[in-house]
RNA sequence: GUGAGUGUAGCUCAGUUGGUUAGAGCAUCGGGUUGUGGUUCCGAGGGUCGCGGGUUCGAAUCCCGUCAUUCACCCCA
């Protein structure tokens, strides 16, 4: 019979790799709550129209990468390709925005798109983001990059931040008409996926992996040199306090945010040790998306790091031995042994072997398995009410009577 | 969606210009005289050579198709 596996892109989480998940959710968690973050669980599934409406039709994400098809009841659904809609469709549903705005929310969990995998790409893959709503200051968006910072410092990755501005909507929207009447003169020179991108995200033109786009566009025009006073000056106040604070980062002009809600900050952590898909974190700002999603006009900033894309950057501290491993040398003391097992169960890790060993077997067993104590019931034992410990760790064994134990 | 690479034991891989019974290491299991682990020694099990077709006296090996997987592009966390 053919077996069935798993569809493409999308992997079983187990052993090592789940200990690491579980590890640096953790880690991460620890650090949101400390920052006053809250854990917010939102559904997987929701209406195809907020995707729409908050990524943006242009991108690739809602073009060609949801998971979407219709419910028995007709409503046309997918599966989130990202975190942040459904956070702040949550956000307006409970009316959070009504009620002064000030909400600050972490979140983990399973996000889907329809890609053709590679490395630290999947179609089924796991962020973690946090969203902070209703605060407009600069010192916020500093405050999501030191956030970031000390998860990846607690996890010893190592990184490098890239920033950029992308304006407001003041600044932005000429700034790209600018652009783009400056593509198009150089049309002709450029290469097709440009030309396509003068249409979808003209700003994309700029980070061109073809050598000659790079060469042709070194002279064009640049988005932070095009800022309007507010969005200069926080740009300004951004890079002022990273600095005190600490925080390496170096200006990249051309970098963008995949998804059309952002405005003014926009931030990527990236890695150069793993391929080519090497951010490992990015976020920014988003002041308009409350509103454009129809709730009350509240500024916003969150990030979301992808867990895939660090599992192989972290090290999980190697857990040592520990617990009782419980082995019988004869079948006829599997009860006893069992009864004495199950009394030290709930109070500690523990495995009953139901199968008799020698007690060779049982001692490389148990430290295999990862336990520290080897509790054993022989004859002698048996005989005597009691049963034999050996400490793996400190390699000595004791004979207590069972009564004790 | 586009391009390239790879599919042989649980894992990592050998396998000659096509040649007879497809191998190794690791892992697993058993044993080393009814009781002392991480070492070592001996032994065992385990393969539809991804799948389907073709060429050939003969295919793991050559050809075509297909599926899976990896990497890259596009795009993105």
């Amino acid at each position: 019979m053919k077996t069935i596996q798993s569809l493409r892109g999308m992997n079983d989480t187990l052993h090592n790799v789940a200990d690491k998940f579980e590890y640096i959710i953790n880690t991460a968690t620890e650090i949101a709550k400390n920052y006053g973050y809250t854990q917010i669980e939102t559904p997987l599934l929701e209406e195809t129209a907020l995707f729409k409406r908050s990524v943006g039709e242009s991108s690739d994400i809602v073009g060609k990468e949801m998971y979407q098809f219709l419910d028995k009841g007709g409503n046309d659904v997918c599966l989130r390709p990202e975190g942040t809609a459904g956070v702040v469709r949550s956000f307006i549903q409970n009316k959070f925005d009504k009620r002064g705005g000030n909400e600050k929310f972490f979140y983990h969990g399973a996000m889907f798109r329809y890609e053709r995998p590679q490395k630290g790409r999947l179609r089924l893959f796991h962020q973690f983001g946090c969203e902070s709503f209703g605060e407009n200051s600069v010192f916020e968006d500093v405050s999501v990059i030191l956030l970031i910072r000390d998860i990846f410092d607690a996890l010893e990755i190592g990184y490098k931040l890239k920033i950029n501005s992308l304006g407001c909507s003041e600044c932005m929207p000429t700034y790209r008409e600018n652009l783009v009447s400056y593509l198009e003169e150089k049309r002709e020179e450029l290469c097709e996926d440009c030309h396509r991108r003068i249409e979808t995200n003209p700003i994309r033109t700029l980070d061109c992996k073809n050598e000659k786009c790079q060469t042709e566009l070194s002279d064009s025009p640049k988005i932070v040199q095009n800022l309007c006073e507010s969005c200069d000056s926080d740009f300004e106040i951004l890079k002022r306090v990273l600095k005190e604070s600490g925080m390496d980062f170096e200006v990249d002009t051309n970098l963008v945010r995949g998804l059309d809600y952002y405005n003014k900050t926009a931030f990527e952590f990236v890695s150069d040790e793993i391929g080519s898909q090497s951010a490992i974190a990015g976020g920014g700002r988003y002041d308009k998306l409350v509103e454009f999603l129809g709730g009350k006009d509240t500024p916003a900033v969150g990030f979301a790091l992808g867990i895939e894309r660090i599992l192989d950057l972290v090290k999980v501290p190697e857990a040592e031995n520990s617990g009782y491993y419980f082995g019988t040398l004869d079948s006829e003391y599997l009860q006893k042994l069992y009864l004495l097992g199950t009394q030290k169960r709930g109070k500690e890790r523990v495995h009953i072997e139901l199968k008799k060993r020698s007690l060779n077997k049982h001692l490389q067993n148990a430290d295999k398995m990862g336990y520290r104590f080897c509790a054993i019931l022989g004859s002698d034992e048996v005989a005597n009410s009691t049963i034999w410990i050996k400490d793996l760790k400190l390699s000595s064994e004791d004979t207590i009577s069972q009564d004790a134990f």
